[in-house]
DNA sequence: AAGTGGTCTAGACCACAAA
DNA sequence: TTGTGGTCTAGACCACTTG
């Protein structure tokens, strides 16, 4: 394989990656194998190895090959996926498809989104902190929209869930000082409705939750322990009391590849 | 700013990288700002051109800046973000906390999915595609696993919804031979539930939908115009008809920071 | 024409992991 | 100790966009 200059073409990197690429897909190079090594490359191809770890870091950053540094590259085996589902029954016909029901699920427990997961997973609070200046960044401004509370009075505080003693999901929450009860059974077990209902008269209820997907910046990157820059799939929200205030916002970032969240639909 | 050798330390493409990163967190530089060239940042720091690059890479592998060829480098803009948004009845309380109605959507038509959205999509069909081989790749055998179907015995048709001259979602579909006639109805106007049921008998219900994100691939970052390796929010899921048999496998796959699937849960 | 980012080279030294 | 990937340099030429 001796591709031609890229003289305006399709850069040499990009052919090296796409025939990666292919021998991937097409089960010449399988997960788990291990790859040639930067050198061989930089030899097979004819070009500067510098070029050859271009191919490899768009391969990376694809979730096609893992990079061992020190021990060599490897085909990436496909992530464990951990679904979180939801059961729904299933739409009633006799009105114009308009009407669902949604069994339990749709909390903010986690606790509930536990059913088919391999192991349960065991949760540590990570950080704890109180905000009180108004530089709070980007973040803390969506939460104080979000809650239409200015950011000077809300309290913040970050977990950590983690599984199998890696780190799963990064969970924010911002709330208005008065709630200021509520961070300590967030601190002991996440927000399950329950034991804040008990524990300190509070119901409570979804406002809003909402699906997305982003880069992860450098906080995100660390806390997840995955690449500047890899997936995330985001799950934010706002919860309020039954008179209809807002008592938190939270916004839970987990690595895109190995989570799902499944609506399924009962018979 | 002169940062000293990395030296076993923290690279020196990750401190320029983190310095630029906080000038924009900290609003000392701000979106459609333009940044310094890379020869002046190479001056700046006193660096080669090439460690400049790998900090540039970086940010822009992050969202932070924009890279116009030719043009020059810019912080990005937040993007538009465009919400699909559900109405969800709130929690009944008198129950235990386990019923829940939803109203309208969490159909497959995208038309309903319209609610908030600025400009109403164009759909145009892109490929349209019959299997007959084996040689079909991971996603189709991930189509003939949730479909209990032999991958030769599936339709594939691939769509493209447009918005404002700009491809916003990419959708896969995967039939059983038999619905050929719903392959027709899905190239006219996407998958709409009651044209369906007209037009063909056909009444069609969830089974599972699903949300998650991952790297867009080669083929994936072409249609949607993103880079190789960019975020993608992914729904995919199947439908069935009345007798529990599946009817499709869709999988829609979207730029992430630019699309957002709320619930929004009434009073 | 001038300035920007995009690609590529040859060579060097380093940090890390495994034998 | 060996081999792997990680970082960095100096220099070159190119393609693209804008005046």
């Amino acid at each position: 394989m001796r591709p031609a200059q890229s003289r305006g073409g399709t850069p040499i990197y990009r052919q090296i990656a796409t025939e990666l690429w292919n021998r991937i897909q097409t089960g010449q190079l399988r997960p788990g194998d291990r790859m040639p090594t930067e050198n061989d490359l930089s030899a097979e191809f004819a070009v500067n190895r510098l070029t050859v770890r271009q191919a490899v870091a768009e391969l990376q950053q694809l979730g096609a090959i893992e990079v061992r540094r020190g021990t060599g590259t490897f085909v990436a085996e496909p992530p464990d996926l951990v679904e979180i589902v939801a059961s729904v029954s299933r739409r009633t016909r006799e009105t114009d498809a308009t009407q669902t029901a949604l069994g339990e699920h749709l909390h903010d427990d986690a606790d509930d989104e536990s059913a088919p997961r391999s192991t349960a997973p065991v949760r540590r609070v990570a950080e704890r902190i109180e905000f009180s200046g108004a530089a709070s960044g980007a973040s803390g401004d969506a939460a104080a929209r979000h809650l239409s509370t200015p950011v000077e009075e809300l309290l913040h505080l970050d977990t950590v869930m983690v599984q199998q003693d890696r780190a799963w999901i990064v969970n924010s929450y911002w709330l208005p000082r008065r709630y200021a009860g509520v961070v300590d059974a967030l601190a002991e077990h996440d927000l399950v409705v329950a034991s804040l209902r008990d524990g300190l008269g509070l119901d409570l209820a979804y406002r809003w939750r909402a699906f997305s997907a982003a880069a992860a910046d450098y906080d995100e990157a660390r806390l997840l322990g995955i690449p500047t820059g890899g997936v995330l799939l985001i799950r934010d929200g706002v919860t309020d009391d039954t008179a209809g205030d807002p008592v938190f916002y939270v916004r839970r970032r987990m690595r895109g590849e190995s989570a799902k969240f499944v609506l399924r639909y009962g018979s």
